[in-house]
DNA sequence: TGTCGGGCGTGATTTAGATCACATCCGTCT
DNA sequence: AGACGGATGTGATCTAAATCACGCCCGACA
């Protein structure tokens, strides 16, 4: 928890789209406050509940935000990858996590501690302006979940997982996520995915293995609306 | 549209919770650049997908936020009362409004238009402060909204609504709303609203009568964990 | 070689909630 | 008074999806 820190390079931050256009000056502030740190596959980051404190980027890796809902079922919101953020919850008043934070595979991030993040926060306007962006996507997130949670039916939502969880990759497009998982992400449970994609498999849309899902077509798995209005 | 302008008083700024601590010079600055408005019932403020630009001061009266949902259902998604501030988005990058709103009632607002929102958050850090935390209000709110669409039941929603839009006065505690809009905003229909009023009502918690519900025991509604944390 | 556990496939059953189809009330307008 | 429309009450379906209950495959590991 603590042998596993190591500064970080300014070059790495660059990779955080949050920070693309900042200028060097504000990039080498952050480098030297910033802290890189590894965790392994399951390994919680920290739990819903818990203070909330600094800002997170994932620097390499998947992170899966879950979150434990009263009668006990897990729901996964979403999986943070390369330059995500996450955690963003302190610019603003709330104390506490709202939800749990997993590392899914061997994950690298740079954390900006908390006590850092104000200091910045207050001399700094333009780093302001550049975290505000972080926010405007979360603001984003939320409101397409709510939309999505509120009127999809699940086979509309596993199709969006699969889309918004594809690795585009040479001529293969994968998941690289099992049934169950993806249930957890979808908001269902697994054997109605499994059954789902035996359909999807049928139409010749997927092709399932064992832990991963190879997608065919994508476009037949365009959900109800697609009014993507990305930026 | 042009004719019910008028310029409003610094002291009615005062009542929107996000401006109570604001130092009187932005009070007058805001005063000076803001505009009443006056809505009748049912008239629609702004249309889901219309440009967002300005911000929405609700000053009396309260207005209705929907979302017409892809299938062509319609989802409350809220309702905003005196005080509260809604059509946020120009803060940041969003371009659209992401709901329509419509007045409820006989409304007066207070707008905040684009053009001098723009030139006072470019001068004054404080103000952003200030607006920032309308942003806090949103980002929880929506946080709530997916987690309850989630995974509560539809009881629940009811009577998390119930209680979210009870006018608490004297020693009537009661919802001005009839069972349709009921269930727009708690995400059914209303023969489901019908049927759990009902059932409530036979157990002494609350009383139906025809446009409005009388709660007289407000503990029988509690949701299904009352992890209320507001600070 | 067995067996053990994780991921998958698939039927049968159950259930919450939407939908449909009515039957009241009750106030207002003519 | 009569009629009409908005709000409500209530049963009878219908249906998506969760739950339950298996059985199969396959790789790991003793």
């Amino acid at each position: 928890m603590t042998a596993d820190r190591f500064a970080l390079q300014a070059d790495d931050l660059r990779e955080i789209p949050a920070f693309h256009k900042l200028p060097d000056e504000q990039i080498h502030s952050l480098a030297s406050v910033m802290v890189r740190r590894q965790y392994t596959p399951g390994q919680i980051i920290f739990l819903e509940g818990d203070h909330a404190g600094s800002l997170w980027f994932v620097f390499q890796g998947r992170v899966k935000i879950i979150k434990q809902s009263l009668n006990g079922r897990i729901q996964g919101l979403c999986l943070m990858d390369r330059g995500k953020c996450f955690g963003s919850c302190p610019l603003f008043d709330m104390e506490k996590n709202p939800a749990t934070a997993q590392a899914l595979d061997q994950v690298t991030l740079f954390i900006l501690p908390e006590d850092a993040l104000q200091q910045l926060t207050e001399r700094d306007p333009q780093l302001v302006r550049a975290l505000m962006s972080i926010y405007s996507q979360r603001l984003e997130h939320l409101s397409r979940v709510s939309e999505v949670l509120g009127s999809w039916t699940v086979a509309d939502r596993i199709n969006d997982c699969l889309l918004t969880y594809a690795n585009r990759s040479k001529q293969q497009t994968t998941v690289e996520l099992t049934h169950e998982k993806l249930a957890a992400l979808s908001g269902t449970v697994r054997e109605v995915v499994t059954r789902h994609l035996r359909l999807l498999e049928t139409e010749g849309i997927v092709r399932n293995e064992s832990g991963r899902i190879i997608i065919l077509k994508p476009a037949g798995l365009t959900p109800p609306c697609s009014c993507e209005d990305h930026s």
